[in-house]
DNA sequence: GATATTAGAGAGTCTTATAGTCTTTAATAG
DNA sequence: CTATTAAAGACTATAAGACTCTCTAATATC
């Protein structure tokens, strides 16, 4: 069990729109040579984030991708969710009764992890690393 | 980022072994049918929690697994890093100055998990199950 | 309005990990 | 010695991750 790539790639990124103190939008271009990762692959993780609202783009020439309105308080879950989803880690198929304690405890400890990724936020992460 | 259903296995058949009150070892023939899974496929999770000491196995005639002493204390921690491996969820590998900020947050997050999956021990599952 | 630039969408490929199966070997009880 | 059971190794199948390539849509600038 593992993060995928994706996800590091998509934290990494916004930390750097977060850091970038240009008003104008940047392009997937510059965003991807930073991590090193094809502009086209990259694009298609910013897409995912975009949907859910955390970061803006604009078409065209001099467009790109900034972070919306409200960002400060994006925390490491909502980055976390949009690219891994949402549903949980462990999922017991096997029906035997009603209630599977196994479920029960894995739930309760994947929990504790996300909330303390709820905790942080990006304005935390930007404070620490500018 | 899912945990591998040999992990749901792991746990279930560690539960099953220590409800079972038989002083005699059980055979994976046993155990797999209660999880409906191929007893070769079983047997090959077994003998990695074998290997960790958690389970003990007689070969031959009248063997098959069954908990090793102290299993008690045994908790979930020992048998999902007996399966999943110890290594970290999130692993940044981009080479960007000596401390990366987001992997530091993710560790953390990922400790508040692992506590609670350490404390968490067999004989307080098998209370709730019994 | 034409052109250059940039994001978005879709299909396709390559690689890796998971989830198994099948077969053979080693241990042990009777 | 034989039946039974775990262990090991090689192999296969499926799915997910990690991309690439190509085409389309939006938009700024001339």
């Amino acid at each position: 069990m593992k993060y995928s790539k994706a996800t590091n790639y998509a934290l990494h990124t916004i930390l750097n729109l977060a850091l970038s103190k240009s008003s104008k939008p940047i392009g997937v271009q510059t965003l991807a040579e930073k991590l090193n990762v094809s502009p086209t692959y990259l694009s298609k993780i910013l897409t995912k984030l975009v949907k859910e609202g955390m970061v803006s783009s604009v078409s065209g020439a001099n467009g790109g991708y900034s972070l919306t309105r409200g960002w400060e308080s994006i925390s490491f879950l909502d980055i976390i969710f949009a690219i891994e989803g949402k549903s949980s880690l462990f999922e017991c198929g096997l029906d035997h009764g009603p209630q599977c304690q196994i479920q029960k405890v894995m739930l309760k400890s994947e929990e504790k992890m996300e909330e303390e990724l709820r905790r942080q936020t990006l304005a935390d992460l930007a404070k620490t690393s500018e």
